[in-house]
DNA sequence: GACCTTCTCACCTACGTGTTAAGC
DNA sequence: TCGCTTAACACGTAGGTGAGAAGG
């Protein structure tokens, strides 16, 4: 899958000159990257938050495309939270054998990849392998999404167009080390609207 | 969609001579056919149970094809429950609008459709027409679920082969009418489960 | 009145959260 | 002890059931 990449604009292939893909809700991972982003990853696998949407433009409508996603090892550091700071540690663990996360709309035509936002709000991180399509990271080490568009023909030959994004930046983590991260996650996420019940709930009983 | 209908074996194309399309769940559909099966439909559509689920075979691998599933209106009546028994009534009502459902695996890889079993748990039934996907059917008419394979070209030649399955017929209904379906669905349908306590709740209790 | 449809409801399935205590 | 991981848990989201009353 990493065999050819480019960014940006290519020749050579008309309907595909102004290929971009663009992330989605930028705000958001801002407030998160502000305080070094943190994902929980579990045997299991856990779903990413914020959830990781694109939009993609300048793909050919007719043509078959399949969208993936992966995450880069961002630095050869094992990460380290101490007195409140992520501090880079020692050498980082041999690269988990980090599997790619195939878009469950894949394979699919162009035009569906740009009728919509393209969402990957059920891929999971798990720091085990364990078979079902799970993407395994090391812990306490740092990753940056990355989406690949690969064009599907039915010879051998494919083009594969990647794109990254600094602001999705995390480091793995099996429990939240920084508490204005947790916060955030409870903030903005839907499935943890109880805990944010609980800190809501006793600001609200003084007015009733 | 209904173009060009074809059932079986077919010359001309090697690799899809042996196209087949199997049932699951046959014995449970028996079960409902024995007293005529009843599906609800509703204004936000509603799911069918059982599962309308088939295996594939003979598909070209490496060929793309989208899975379809529809209903054709199995005779011309309107039918009526009376006295514990289906008879058959006056002139049908126009055909509805009878949309095709789309599997949403749709299009994919022979290879995809025949590595597992291909379900349509998702699709829903409905009496009224209201964009989202939904099947709209005629209350009090009857019904057999039809599926259909597409094999997509980039050309505009596409060619549907067709199944259809006498077991899965039914009535729609926009409330059961015959208690015996009531009573399979509530066994069958783990979503019915609170209902199906309520009746073994008593028995329990007095062994405990 | 008889028949059919619609709506609300309690009760489930299924599973995504951070918390917490225990494990190593 | 300390750092990190695991598993059970309460509490949400999201939505699929037939029952039963109300509506047409």
């Amino acid at each position: 899958v990493d065999s050819e990449m480019t960014v940006g604009s290519e020749k050579g292939d008309p309907t595909e000159r102004q290929l971009h893909v663009k992330l989605e809700d930028k705000e958001l991972w801002g407030k998160f990257k502000e305080f070094t982003n943190e994902m929980i990853v579990t045997k299991n696998g856990r779903r990413m938050f914020p959830v990781f949407r694109v939009t993609i433009s300048g793909l050919d409508p007719n043509a078959m495309y399949t969208v993936l996603l992966d995450f880069t090892q961002v630095d050869s550091h094992r990460w380290k939270y101490v007195n409140g700071d992520w501090v880079a540690g020692g050498k980082a663990e041999p690269a988990a054998p980090n599997c790619v996360y195939i878009h469950p709309d894949s394979p699919n035509f162009g035009a569906h990849w740009m009728k919509e936002t393209v969402t990957f709000s059920k891929v999971k991180l798990t720091n085990k392998l364990n078979g079902g399509g799970q993407i395994m990271l090391n812990s306490l080490h740092k990753y940056e999404p990355r989406v690949h568009i690969v064009k599907v023909n039915n010879s051998q030959k494919k083009r594969i167009t990647s794109f990254s994004f600094p602001e999705t930046q995390f480091i793995a983590v099996t429990a939240y080390q920084n508490e204005e991260i947790t916060a955030l996650k409870i903030k903005h996420n839907p499935f943890a609207k109880a805990f944010l019940d609980a800190k809501e709930r006793p600001d609200q009983k003084e007015f009733s």
